[in-house]
DNA sequence: GAAGAAACTTATCGCGCGTAAAATTTCTAT
DNA sequence: ATAGAAATTTTACGCGCGATAAGTTTCTTC
């Protein structure tokens, strides 16, 4: 670290000795030049602290080294931590993630694949608020910039979808809510994405496999706030002479967590131990689930799976030059995660 | 949206029948034109869809419109609320705000200044992580690049500060719990910021102040699982006897909803409303904190004040060309909010 | 040690835009 | 109407790098 300042590329090939479009090729691929000069150039990257001025070097390649990730709710811990995966995966390739969220705005959904566009990633891994009507902006996006979605699927958009396998993971959850007592009912928000539907199909057929009647609780609520529509929905229905049982599988942790603070609002205990208490079960094993009070009974979803597929299938996808033979779907299972709620 | 596809600002200027060079500067500020002309321009828009080339753009502006936001731990929701606000007002300004996340490390913190560095951004929103063994680094970013320290203060490093009064917040809910009930002894883990040090101090002039003696529970814990550092050592003080009074004061809410949640595994009763129960209270009024059972005492920081204060001073600083006068500090009060836990 | 392959050097162009100076047009105020 | 100010156009250059082609050096292989 000392010298004069390096100014550009061409100074520096001038003081670790050669010549520019060598150092470029470096810069590019440090396997791509011979491991003699490949010394050479390190040794002098120590001596004067260059780097290339990466806006130079995104205006004239054919492709950044950039990777969009775009995620609905960047407030809910889930997709922060699902995020936090997708980063380190992505440096770890030598590749930029460059993380948005949507903060559940479409507009704003449509703002991000803007300027997405503007920033020519390499790849984006979307996981979309999941409206209809935003199908065909987000396919059109799809078509002009490699994009493996994830979470929420949406019907032939893009070349690729990572997520979890609903119909195995609540199946799961209400054959073990059946066998340790009684049958749930399903409390349900109007859906954000399409995951809550096919959660709610789900349950529905998977209580009808069983025997039972299934019923469905659906409240008011269009923000992504679930704790508060949860919790707001909650004291409504228990209000109101509850639930048609004391079993309630919620469409997500969020919305149950919401739920149990309006039960300790109502002085109705929670729990599995006792068979004058309701019973509580969430879905996803959301990062805050396991300190509620009771603990929150859920099934997981695999974070790292999830993530970890995205950017495996995200890079495949860049070295196929942005086609893939044809779209893959991959659905990850659930576990069963047992506390004390249910 | 019709017309050959316009493949640089020379076609553009072309098909709008205005000059290159007024064109290039009605984009970097529309208003720097005469309306009329602005007014062919903005027709031109709309017929054809051209968008300036932003690597192009940034490569020969001495100063790009970027502008960095790093927060130590985007997993935590505190931060991302911060984040979204900070965000929507940099958008509503005409830049680019681009999010980084240090997830609690310091190695990725410095991995993220340096490519700010590339970034070459106009202005930096740095919530650094606090230990002391990065002061330097950061010391010597600031002075290349205009940054506003937010959330947690570092003596004397970057052109302004901007947080929250921990010695208004501490005595405030000191004194309320005093007042309501047993005087309070404070649960705190080694500081993973300076915060935590003066939310301390605080807490024992406070008690000073009114004449108790101030008990101090320090756990263990190096991460930032803050709910699982709060309900290990929850679990382990709880087992052991208890806490000194039945009042408890948490550096902060995350660690108070792991408190809550080991009391409740431990059949403790939680809540003000009966003398026999512990009280446990907390500090940020976390997102979550409205929803633990029984909902948290806590002091509100002012999220919305502090994001706002922040881009406001980086704006101004931005405009005086990276240097204020001198180093600012701006701190915001606590709100008492008054839930059944305490 | 010779021949061929691989890696490098030299020279040159292009990318899409910012910026500056000078010449010209358009606006504003009296 | 006219002078002066303000905005725009013209012209020209520069930014830092990717990419390519042709010539040169270095390596590999037998």
């Amino acid at each position: 670290m000392d010298g004069p300042k390096i100014r550009n590329m061409q100074e520096f090939a001038d003081v670790s000795g050669i010549s520019r479009p060598t150092v470029s090729k470096y810069f590019n691929d440090p396997n791509s030049v011979r491991r003699t000069t490949r010394a050479r150039i390190e040794a002098a990257l120590e001596r004067y602290d260059y780097r290339p001025n990466i806006y130079a070097m995104n205006q004239n390649r054919r492709l950044t080294k950039t990777i969009g990730i775009v995620v609905p709710y960047l407030s809910d811990p889930f997709f922060a931590e699902i995020a936090r995966n997708i980063e380190r995966r992505c440096l770890g390739k030598g590749f930029w993630p460059v993380l948005f969220s949507s903060h559940g705005e479409e507009k704003l959904e449509q703002d991000i694949l803007d300027s997405l566009r503007s920033l020519k990633p390499a790849g984006v891994l979307l996981a979309p608020l999941g409206r209809r009507s935003a199908k065909r902006e987000i396919e059109k996006f799809c078509k002009e910039v490699p994009t493996v979605l994830f979470d929420s699927n949406i019907d032939g958009v893009g070349e690729a979808f990572i997520g979890s396998d609903n119909a195995q993971s609540i199946p799961l959850i209400v054959e073990y809510l059946c066998r340790t007592g009684s049958p749930p009912c399903f409390f349900e928000m109007p859906p954000v994405n399409p995951n809550a539907n096919k959660r709610r199909n789900a349950f529905v057929s998977a209580m009808q496999r069983l025997g039972h009647d299934p019923q469905v609780v659906r409240i008011e609520g269009k923000t992504w706030d679930f704790e508060q529509i949860g919790f707001d929905g909650g004291l409504d229905v228990l209000g109101k002479g509850g639930f048609a049982t004391n079993t309630v599988l919620c469409s997500n942790d969020r919305l149950a967590i919401g739920l149990i603070a309006a039960a300790y609002e109502l002085r109705i205990p929670v729990g599995r131990e006792d068979a004058s208490h309701i019973r509580i079960a969430g879905h996803d094993d959301h990062p805050f689930s396991r300190f509620t009070s009771p603990p929150l009974t859920t099934v997981a979803q695999d974070y790292a799976a999830i993530s970890n597929k995205s950017v495996e299938v995200l890079f495949n996808l860049i070295e196929a030059d942005g086609r893939l033979g044809q779209r893959e779907e991959t659905l990850f299972d659930g576990r069963l995660v047992m506390r004390a709620s249910a």
